[in-house]
DNA sequence: GTTACGACCTGCGAGC
DNA sequence: TGCTCGCAGGTCGTAA
């Protein structure tokens, strides 16, 4: 599960990799990695030039000299891997672009076929920046320097919703999934189901200083890794996953106060929580 | 306008 | 050994 932390990895070492070179040439191998392309992908990305990778919240996008951009999202188990051309292809390879220069190549590689690639038009942000239209309704995320901590706090306590499922609202915050979600909420002692209305701001402040600082320390780790899906453009996984609290650790005593970690299940999926220190 | 929920998809492990 | 089923979960479209 690629979020935040995961993906800013893959785009320092995208940006490495990928800035100033030309595309030659474009091969699909599976249509529903381009479901949103609107248009055929090869014909909107041959002889465009790559000028960088930026980010928001869990979406790529590598901006073009044409004043598009090339946007990924990973899903739940894409890859952008950075590859050398005679590398034999992953079993679960759908799209591969060429460079002029005949280096490395890039791969987007996706078991479950919840990522994809499309190309967008770039427009203005709030903030006059350049974003792809296609994710303009995307927020900004914590790690940003624009993020506005006060009008988070704001529009969270305004909504009438649960807490973690305002955490995972992409269009309030974006970048936090289930993982940093479930630790964020672990670290600030804070239920999941707790009502959003009942958040003082100080609360609410303390919960954004811990996704915070939960994505940093994953970053500084390489990100979160269970297993060979979750990997860097070189194929290296990372190692947060040894640092968890909440996360993936169900009948494992809590780290502060030694209850048995709890999970439940919640918007479709798990949610983990101690019992003892994050009460309903 | 806001919120909630189902569908999408593939590989893996458990259970029979 | 082989089959079925549940689980993992981010995003979007639709219904309420």
């Amino acid at each position: 599960m690629p979020e935040l932390p995961e993906v800013e990895v893959v785009r320092r070492g995208l940006a490495e990799h990928v800035s100033t070179r030309t595309i030659r040439s474009v091969e699909v191998l599976h249509v529903r990695a381009v479901r949103r392309q609107d248009g055929p992908l090869d014909a909107a990305l041959i002889g465009r030039t790559v000028r960088c990778v930026s980010r928001r919240g869990k979406y790529l996008w590598l901006p073009l000299d044409d004043g598009t951009a090339l946007v990924a999202h990973l899903g739940m188990s894409g890859q952008l891997l950075m590859q050398p051309a005679a590398a034999p292809d992953e079993k679960h390879l759908r799209v591969r672009i060429r460079f002029d220069d005949g280096g490395r190549e890039l791969r987007f590689v996706d078991q479950r076929t919840f990522g994809g690639l499309m190309t967008a038009e770039l427009v203005s942000d709030d903030r006059g920046g350049r974003v792809p239209a296609e994710i303009v309704h995307i927020a900004r995320d914590p790690l940003d320097p624009d993020f506005d901590d006060e009008a988070f706090i704001d529009r969270l306590r305004a909504k009438d919703t649960e807490i973690k499922r305002a955490l995972l609202d992409q269009a309030l915050v974006s970048g936090i999934g289930n993982i940093y979600a479930d630790e964020s909420l672990w670290r600030s002692r804070l239920h999941g189901r707790r009502a959003t209305g009942g958040i003082s701001r100080a609360k609410a402040s303390e919960l954004l200083g811990h996704v915070r600082d939960v994505m940093t320390d994953a970053l500084a780790q390489g990100g979160t890794s269970f297993d060979a899906l979750y990997v860097n453009v070189n194929g290296e996984s990372g190692y947060f996953d040894r640092s968890l609290d909440a996360y993936g650790q169900e009948g494992e005593p809590c780290h502060r106060c030694g209850t048995t970690i709890r999970r439940e299940h919640f918007m479709n999926r798990s949610s983990f929580f101690c019992p003892r220190c994050q009460r309903p």
